[in-house]
DNA sequence: ATAAAAACATACTAATTAGTATTTTTTTGG
DNA sequence: CCAAAAAAATACTAATTAGTATGTTTTTAT
């Protein structure tokens, strides 16, 4: 039971990465097996639907590089204003899994998922609130060692935020450049300077 | 020829309502003429395919309720800072056009089509740009009536409140509540009286 | 009124879709 | 090594898809 755990991943994989280019609906299951060289009775015996291994892509694919991506260059450094600038800048203009022209994986499953698929929904409300937590903790700390005023509300700066960086996602999409990037980058750390 | 024009019309206002509230790729023909009681020889008459009806809806269904709904409120007072968190806040919660459950169709359009289809990435953009560039044209006024600093960056402002405002869609289609809504508008409030 | 063009209707096609039924191969524990 | 179970391969199905070919009806201009 060695081969077989390889062989589901790489159908998870090779399916994330088509989703991601092309979206979930428009990605056909012949699509993931021509790429995968994996035949339809493997694909199916390692997930009863479609929606069941895009289910899966969200919680062993997506999951696993927010933890690593989103999650801990949060909790790194004192300042969490920094921290969050940094981390931000790294997601856009560093992180070579996320591509401009394809936006934000979790976004996107979001836009075209919900609300008609109630599993979809789920894991990510799961993946999201997670990230959101993450930042709220990293805020209110911030408050606690004095780098930001105690009157700011961590919950409602975590929600703004998050949205400005799924929708400059979109808008690097709509672009294809990283040069919105910049400029949204730099507006983010201005609003971020206004909260100490 | 005022008749056939209607049945165009109300081609194009149905294939909306269905591609607005189940995305575009997942919206077929034959939903379409079903729902809309025109058969399928009316329907490929005043469309050659699928993706021109696609461009039609952005460029007469969307871009005149951009117009209405984003361009006028804009123009509206003295302040711009109060426009733009009036207009957001009408949009947001008085727009019944526009459902928290089914997001912002501009943005959705984005995502779905856009690396994908150069006709409309084109149709979108300029519906975009029409957008941002009001914006703007708001922001440089205040700065010239004193409402906002002058070292503020009207561009840079624009495009982090669009981004927001794209993003909160988002959000408000994974929570499917408008809860989010408010919060996102009380920092942005917070955000606005920052650049006076 | 009537011919021509515009608008619409009907019946089809070929490709693609998710999923299944059945068989074959491979792996595993004893 | 060997039976049983796990994993994978093959060949199919029924439904749905965008689009077409070929009509018929309705408008329009004269």
């Amino acid at each position: 039971m060695k081969k077989a755990a390889a062989t589901r991943l790489s159908i998870l994989q090779k399916a994330f990465e088509l989703i991601y280019t092309k979206g979930y609906q428009t990605t056909s299951i012949d699509d993931i097996i021509a790429t995968t060289q994996v035949t339809k009775g493997a694909f199916y015996y390692h997930f009863k639907t479609k929606d069941e291994m895009g289910v899966a892509i969200i919680n062993e694919i997506l999951k696993p590089t927010l933890s690593d991506s989103f999650i801990r260059p949060l909790q790194k450094g004192q300042n969490p204003l920094t921290s969050i600038y940094n981390s931000m800048y790294e997601l856009l203009m560093k992180n070579e899994f996320l591509k401009v022209e394809y936006g934000c994986p979790a976004s996107n499953f979001t836009q075209e998922m919900t609300p008609w698929n109630a599993d979809f929904n789920k894991v990510l409300k799961e993946l999201t609130h997670q990230w959101a937590k993450e930042m709220t903790t990293t805020i209110e700390n911030g408050k606690k060692n004095g780098f930001i005023r105690k009157d700011i509300d961590a919950k409602q700066v975590t929600l703004f935020v998050m949205s400005g960086y799924w929708g400059i996602r979109n808008f690097g999409k709509l672009e294809n450049s990283k040069k919105v990037y910049l400029s949204y980058l730099k507006q983010l750390k201005n609003y971020l300077e206004t909260l100490k």
